[in-house]
DNA sequence: TTGAAAGCGCTAACAG
DNA sequence: CTGTTAGCGCTTTCAA
C-alpha cells in the first residue's frame, strides 16, 4: 500500500520530454499560431504515452471557459422515445468530441429548475432542453451568460410564446402529427373516437389534443369531452384511462393515445376486459417506440423520428458553439409519418 | 447587445455581503471548523440569492480533487435493460447530490478503452462499468490514482479472473438465471431446446450459455451445438438466428434467447414463417424488459431486477466514496426470478 | 470570528 | 521555435 499515485500533469510530461510545460500544451492542443519542431513534438507525444497522461478537464475548462460538454434535460430516460433521441445527440456530439450530460426531471417543475443550475455549475457549453413547465425566465441567466440554449419543442398553433427569446428550436409538430393520426382513424370509418391524453398542462398533451380536436371538427364530428381521459404518459395511466373509456355507453369505436406507452397500457386494459383489437375497438399510438411493433396486435402509431430529431438538435446547438453559424434564430421542424399496422 | 455577463463568483458575493471571499466559501460548504456569526451567514446567503450565484464545479474540483460525479460505462442505453439500471443509479446518487455521467461503448473494445480515459479526464470520483471486452489492466491507472471502481458483473462459475483486483462488484448471476430458465423449459416437457446466444466472447453470453448447457446436462439431454446460434443481443440478430433454427430438422420444440430483444426478433421470425408460439415452438427470453409483457404472445422471461441492481451498485460505490465503508472487497449478487407468461 | 494567501492544472499572451 | 508568466474560481491552511 503506497497511497494513490498522483495523476501525471503537463509538468510531468514536460520534464520527461525535456521541454517547458507550455510546449506540452501546444502540442496537445495542436495550436496553429506556434510552430513546434516535428522532433520536439514527437518527444512530447512519446512522454505522454509513457506516462499515460490525460488532460484534466477541470483545469482546462477553468482556464479556457469551455467544457466541451452539452447538457440535455429530458423528462425521463425510461420513456423509450428518449434513449433514441439521446443517442441521436451523442452521435453528432461525439464526432466533435463533445460529452453529453443527461438530466431527468421526471416532469417535475422543481427539478426542471434545478437542472438549469446544474448546467451553470457544470459550465456546460450549451443546453438542449425539452421544456415542460419551465418558465422562460429560468432560461435568462443562461442566455445572459452566453450559454446557447436549444429547445426540443412540441409545436402548437401558438408556438411562439417563446418567440421573444433568442433560442433556437427543433420541433416535432405534435398538433399536425396527432391530426394526421386521428384523420387516419376517421378515414377508416370511425366517428366516435376517444383520446387518452398525456400529463395535464404539458405542451405535448395540449398540442396532440388540439390536433385530435381539429381532425374531428374538420369532418364535422361532435366533440365530446367525456371521450378524453388523462394518462400521464405512462403505461399504467393508459391502462386506467382505457378501462374508463370502455365503460362509456356508447363506447368509442377507436381510441387515440398520445403516446405508445399509454397505448400499450390501453392494450392491456382491453385484454383484461376481453375486448378485441381492432375488431371491437381500434387503437392508435404515438411515437413508434421499438416495442410498438411487437405488441399484440402490432400497434398503429406515428413516428416522430427521434434519432433524427436528436441529430438535428445537436447540430443546431453545436453550430452555435463552434461559431459556424451566427445568424438569426432558427426554428426547424422535423417531419413525421403514420405507421399503419394492425391495431387500427 | 451588451456581451455576455460574467457569471458571479465568490468574490462578487463577498463584495456584496461585505466579507472576504473565504467567508463565502465557508458558509457555502458549511465548514464546521470555523464559526461564522449567524448574522454574517445571513448576509452572505442574501448576496448569493441576489446575484444568482452558483458554484463553479471546475474550480471547485480543481482545488478539492472531487467532482461529485460518478461515471457509468454501459454498452448501449438503447437496450431497454439499461435505462432502468441507470435510473436505479441516479435514484441513489441524486439524494447524495452526485451527478451521473453515462458513456455508451456499443460493445466496442476500443470505445470501452477510451471511456476509461474519459473518466480520468473528467475526474469522476468513481466508476461503474459493465466490462465486456475490457482488459483488467485497463482499470489499473484508475485504481492507482485512487478512483474506486465497481463492476456490474455477470457471474459465471469462474467469476474471479477479477479476484486479484480491489474492485467491488454487484452481480447478476447469469449462469444460474439461464439455468433456471432452461430448467423451466425442460420441466414443461421440452427435450430439444435451441439457444440464441449473445455477442461472442462476452461474459453475458458465455454465462447464460453455460447455464443452458448445465441445465441440459443435468437432465441427461444431449448437447447439440447446431442448436446454438448467435444473435448479438439485438432484435435483428434474434430474428436471423430464429430463421436458422426453424430450418433445422428436427426442429427444436423450444428456444431460449439470451435477452428479450433477441427473443422479440425470434418472435418476429416465427410470425414471418407462420410458426405459432407456443403451440408450434416455445420461446423464452431474458431480462423482462417492459415490452416483453406486451408482445404477442406475452413473453416468458427472466427478471434480473435492473433498477435494484442499479441501487445496489450505486450504494456500494458511494459507500467507498464517502468513506462510510472501508472494509474488504465486496461481491454482491442480486437475485432473479422466472416470469412465466404465455410464450413458454 | 474573519482575512490573506497559496496553489490545484491548465491556456494563452507575451518575451526572447 | 520555445520559455515565462498571469490568472481562471475555488478550498484550505495559517495568521490576525
Amino acid at each position: 500500500m503506497s497511497g494513490p499515485r498522483r495523476r501525471p500533469t503537463q509538468v510531468d510530461v514536460a520534464r520527461v520530454a525535456g521541454v517547458s510545460q507550455a510546449v506540452v500544451s501546444y502540442v496537445l492542443n495542436d495550436v496553429k499560431t506556434v510552430a513546434i519542431l516535428p522532433e520536439t513534438r514527437e518527444r512530447v507525444k512519446a512522454a505522454i504515452l509513457e506516462l499515460g497522461y490525460v488532460p484534466n478537464t477541470a483545469a482546462r475548462s477553468l482556464r479556457s471557459r469551455r467544457t466541451f460538454t452539452i447538457a440535455v434535460v429530458i423528462p425521463d430516460i425510461t420513456n423509450p422515445w428518449y434513449p433514441e433521441f439521446i443517442r441521436g445527440i451523442q452521435d453528432v456530439a461525439s464526432v466533435r468530441s463533445y460529452d453529453v450530460l443527461v438530466a431527468n426531471t421526471d416532469g417535475d417543475p422543481r427539478i426542471e429548475r434545478t437542472a438549469i443550475d446544474a448546467v451553470r455549475r457544470n459550465n456546460a457549453d450549451g443546453l438542449i432542453i425539452t421544456p415542460f413547465y419551465l418558465d422562460l425566465s429560468d432560461m435568462i441567466p443562461l442566455l445572459e451568460e452566453g450559454t446557447p440554449v436549444t429547445f426540443l419543442h412540441d409545436v402548437g398553433p401558438v408556438p411562439d410564446e417563446h418567440a421573444a427569446l433568442p433560442i433556437d428550436s427543433v420541433s416535432v409538430n405534435g398538433e399536425e402529427a396527432a391530426h394526421a393520426m386521428v384523420s387516419y382513424l376517421i378515414e377508416r370509418g370511425h366517428t366516435r373516437i376517444g383520446a387518452i391524453a398525456g400529463r395535464a398542462l404539458t405542451p405535448a398533451r395540449e398540442n396532440r389534443l388540439r390536433g385530435y380536436r381539429r381532425a374531428l371538427a374538420e369532418r364535422g364530428l361532435p366533440l365530446d369531452d367525456a371521450l378524453i381521459r388523462d394518462g400521464d404518459f405512462i403505461e399504467e395511466g393508459g391502462r386506467l384511462a382505457m378501462h374508463e373509456l370502455l365503460q362509456l355507453d356508447p363506447r368509442p369505436t377507436a381510441v387515440f393515445a398520445s403516446n405508445d406507452l399509454m397505448a400499450m397500457g390501453a392494450l392491456l386494459a382491453c385484454r383484461e376486459a376481453g375486448v378485441r383489437i381492432p375488431d371491437d375497438i381500434a387503437l392508435a399510438g404515438f411515437d413508434n417506440i421499438p416495442a410498438s411493433r411487437l405488441v399484440d396486435p402490432p400497434l398503429t402509431t406515428l413516428d416522430q423520428h427521434a434519432r433524427e430529431v436528436g441529430h438535428r438538435v445537436a447540430e443546431v446547438l453545436l453550430s452555435r458553439l463552434d461559431g459556424s453559424y451566427t445568424g438569426r434564430i432558427r426554428r426547424e421542424t422535423i417531419g413525421f409519418h403514420v405507421v399503419p399496422r394492425v391495431s387500427a
